[in-house]
DNA sequence: TGTAGGCGCGGAAGCGCTCTCAGCAGAAGG
DNA sequence: CCTTCTGCTGAGAGCGCTTCCGCGCCTACA
């Protein structure tokens, strides 16, 4: 029974060496060499000895544990449980720091969070934070207290940010789905304030602009339900639409179920193109063609930047979003 | 232009104050009052003096962050990303460690882990983990380690668990079934060695042994395309199926595209009960009736298992898993 | 006036580790 | 034999914070 954890000051004594050399050892450094390092080994193994990692961070004044920063919405239903967008960036940040044997660190704020609270955790970011949702001013103000932060939305200019071409993405959408025949296409949109969702919006509004068909806009929530409403408030107002485009899966498949409630088909008689590419898309049924949005990939770049160390102020990155063809749109181009 | 950050001592020496009064305000602690308090306050204030967790944990031994550690299965498909599990344990977890300012720090392991990597854990997890998913092996491992630490899948008996009634779960799903004039009903069940799987199907051969109903099993993976591919199989075989019990949505999802492929309706032709009552659940057409597995609560409930201090060894509490009724299976008991 | 007792505060000893620096051996060179 | 260099090793000074201990002061009670 020990009675309490053995220390690198044991390990040297069972070694025989100095805490200087078992740390050397430790931590694979030059200096120290021969029959030491194996005595040292054999020490740690007789006393099951593994480091503390909060006194190594604080005397190195290295982490190992990057944070993510994300908004929480509302009670429950923003934050992760809700919406796999979440997911899929830790799944891309995870797959990083795996292999170099990094922790990562979930930060929550509501989206009233004070500045200091900002504060407290920009302060203990050391080796850096990818911020999931945040609003532009937070952003700023993460970014301010610390440099090492890299954002996966467009935020002030100076925030370093990996960002998805939304706007483009939604302008492939529309294409697509007017390529395909449709002309009475309807946009359920996300969320006033979110970036991503105005950015989505004004892709849809331009590819219409340009195509000379008119704006046919309902807004959603980016949640299911949202999604189901919307479409059939849509549907009730203009009962000959052919087609919607989509802001997020989660409200695509909620519009589906909707389009399916009213007796029409999909995608013969309404077509649909969704945004993310998320589990909701392949869930759906039929599984819904969608905007990829690369989440993982982006997510993943975001932790290679923080890991590499200083991230440029103002770096950017942007990143393509592809058409995924699956079941809710028309095969040929009728 | 600040050299570097401002710490305690910087804090005591504007406000006039030793650096254990300064401390003793920043914890709220007793003994300093008065005017003191207020000039530590303002001098915080004015230097943007925020504490150094690390520096604190170290100091104090205890941490502000509690440990999630589950397996990444294979490359990419596993963790997180694919599967909506994992977000619903965050997510029950965030929302208790959110009101008390608590971190979570998610250790990722691969399901060929080394003792080693497990006790490297266990022995950081000052203020305790969650074990989400980990073989019998690991967590015992992990618990020997470090006490203070609670499943949610059932282990070794002396290893703390929150777990779900899989078996009457199960159970239940087929008795529905049947009430509702079902009798051919087959079952999609998960993985081999996971242990939700294997109670799962437990649940389901008990009822259908009890009911005096035939025995007709596929094996999935948990995940869509595995759903998709094991009822088409199943619907080949037995052509007479009237129903589906299916050990999660995610392959649920996948059964009811299988079924509409092959001509079938869902839920007159078959009727299908999903298990989890996940995101995929509710983005499938027909929403699917399911057994809701309560995740966030018996995460959350985990969580303040672990803030409350120690974890007595060998504590059990088991959560009801509830039918959830849906659109695929039939309303009436026809 | 004397002695407890309580309160506010400062001194100082760590928490477990890293890392600089100096020391000391042995090898190489004169 | 003495010097210079190199390569291991240990002593010790922190990293930024908490917390124990004890000192002085003030109030209370005898």
């Amino acid at each position: 029974m020990r009675i309490s954890k053995p220390t690198i000051d044991d390990v040297a004594r069972v070694a025989g060496v100095s805490r200087a050399t078992a740390s050397r050892v430790l931590n694979d450094a030059p200096g120290a060499s021969g029959p030491v390092r194996a005595r040292v080994h054999d020490a740690v193994a007789a006393l099951g000895y593994r480091p503390n990692e909060t006194a190594r961070a604080l005397a190195s004044g290295r982490q190992r544990t990057v944070d993510v920063l994300a908004i929480t919405y509302g009670p429950n239903e923003g934050w992760l449980g809700g919406h796999p967008y979440y997911s899929r960036v830790l799944a891309g940040m995870m797959s990083v720091l795996e292999a170099v044997d990094v922790q990562l660190r979930l930060c929550a704020v509501g989206s009233d969070a004070t500045p200091a609270a900002i504060d407290a955790i920009a302060a203990n970011a050391t080796a850096g934070a990818v911020l999931a949702t945040v609003t532009p001013t937070m952003a700023a103000r993460f970014h301010r207290r610390c440099r090492r932060a890299v954002s996966l939305v467009a935020t002030a200019p100076s925030v370093p940010a990996i960002e998805a071409d939304n706007v483009g993405g939604a302008y492939t959408a529309v294409q697509r789905l007017h390529a395909r025949g449709r002309g009475r296409i309807a946009a359920i949109h996300g969320p006033a304030g979110n970036p991503c969702a105005i950015d989505r919006r004004t892709g849809y509004r331009r590819a219409m602009r340009q195509l000379g068909l008119p704006d046919i806009s309902a807004d959603g929530d980016f949640l299911r339900a949202g999604g189901y409403q919307a479409a059939l408030r849509l549907l009730d107002r203009h009962p000959d639409l052919d087609a919607m485009f989509v802001a997020c899966d989660l409200m695509a498949a909620g519009a589906v179920q909707a389009i399916a409630a009213t007796g029409r088909r999909v995608p013969d008689d309404v077509s649909i193109v969704g945004f993310d590419d998320s589990v909701a898309a392949i869930c759906a049924n039929p599984p819904l063609s969608t905007m990829r949005l690369p989440v993982e990939e982006m997510a993943a770049a975001a932790t290679r930047l923080l890991l590499a160390g200083t991230v440029p102020t103002g770096h950017r990155e942007r990143f393509a979003v592809d058409f995924v063809e699956r079941g809710s749109t028309p095969r040929s181009t009728a």
